[in-house]
DNA sequence: TATATTTGCTAACAGTGTTAACTTAAATTT
DNA sequence: AAATTTAAGTTAACACTGTTAGCAAATATA
């Protein structure tokens, strides 16, 4: 009987519908004006339909925040694998990530913007682990290489993450996206963070 | 006639007691359920007194980012009094940063996380300018010191913005408010980034 | 074909920010 | 002091928001 699979198969097409023209809608008028009457009225169905998919509002967003976790490791993956040096991969790394923040803002605004709620998010979204992963790869093998110092490869990947994370809001705050001054700042950043895990 | 004088503080005193019971109310249940209403049962007034005072209950939370960058403002100038080497007040300036930012939690997510209108804001509020003078003023120190290799003070002021407000994020975000880590990453950035401006 | 189930709808509830219209109180002018 | 003008504060509404209970219709199962 393929009518159950029909059925899954139909259900998943509208809740991917569903995400489709949220999208639509935040790209256009920015998330903090996604309703779910705005998004019934794109799907032609009544508000209540909506809530067969997602318990809530905030799920879709999670959903976004989720999609744009992975699009971000998908930047970041395909930056690493062209570099040889682990310290040239940080330095991808870094560009890729800046890149994503401002070419995706809509999808950055919600990964990090949402009230942060992220506390218990940290752990239990996949995505979220998965980027971690991404970015601690090569500081683990810098890291490892000198073993002068004792650094802890978590402490230098919240150094990494703060520095870029801190550079893409203030970035976005001065309303500056002419990307020379960026990359200025980028470059000193990188550069002496390699610095500081090295010797 | 003193009436018009009488007049002008009885509104200056409302004005107030709005402020005051708004911020009980976000401090209490945070900034995102701080409504109209709740405000005006608070001062035992009907809604519309509120619009006498404020032109929409923006204007009330952009109240409290001036208040918060006046106290940040503070904090950061009795932490550089006590230093005596530019360096020394670079430092100092950090740590003052971090302090505040985790003592005043509701301050400083409404500093930053109102969805970043901050674009005209940054040149059009006078806290803020008084806030990146007071960053800017050791930099410059250390910067016109050395004059070895030419160096953007307004650039090394973002850097340095950026690395503060990352690690700030990036904390709250882990909900990780043991200061053991931060303490060492912020060293960490301090220290790299007073050696990028120095040579 | 009759029964059970899922699907989708309308309408409502309890909120939100904001404002127009009206009443009451206060201050000014005659 | 009385009449008039001005200011203050109220109620009630508008147009939204997320969410859900109750009911009708279409579908699948027995």
């Amino acid at each position: 009987m393929g009518i159950a699979e029909r059925k899954i198969r139909e259900k998943e097409a509208t809740r991917e519908l569903i995400l489709r023209v949220s999208w639509r809608i935040v790209k256009q008028q920015g998330w903090q004006s996604l309703s779910m009457r705005k998004i019934a009225s794109s799907i032609e169905y009544s508000v209540p339909v909506i809530y067969n998919h997602f318990p809530n509002k905030e799920a879709i967003l999670l959903a976004f925040v989720k999609q744009g976790f992975q699009k971000l490791n998908n930047a970041l993956c395909g930056a690493t694998v062209k570099q040889q040096s682990a310290e040239q991969r940080i330095e991808a790394l870094a560009y890729a990530y800046l890149r994503f923040a401002a070419t995706n803002t809509e999808y950055y605004q919600l990964m990090y913007g949402m009230g942060m709620p992220s506390c218990k998010m940290v752990r239990e979204t996949a995505e979220l682990s998965a980027f971690t992963d991404i970015l601690l790869a090569p500081i683990r093998l810098v890291t490892c290489k000198n073993k002068s110092k004792e650094v802890d490869p978590l402490m230098k990947l919240r150094t990494f993450w703060s520095m870029l994370h801190g550079l893409v809001c203030i970035t976005h705050m001065a309303g500056d996206h002419s990307d020379d001054q960026n990359k200025t700042v980028l470059k000193d950043f990188v550069h002496s963070f390699i610095a500081g895990i090295k010797n």
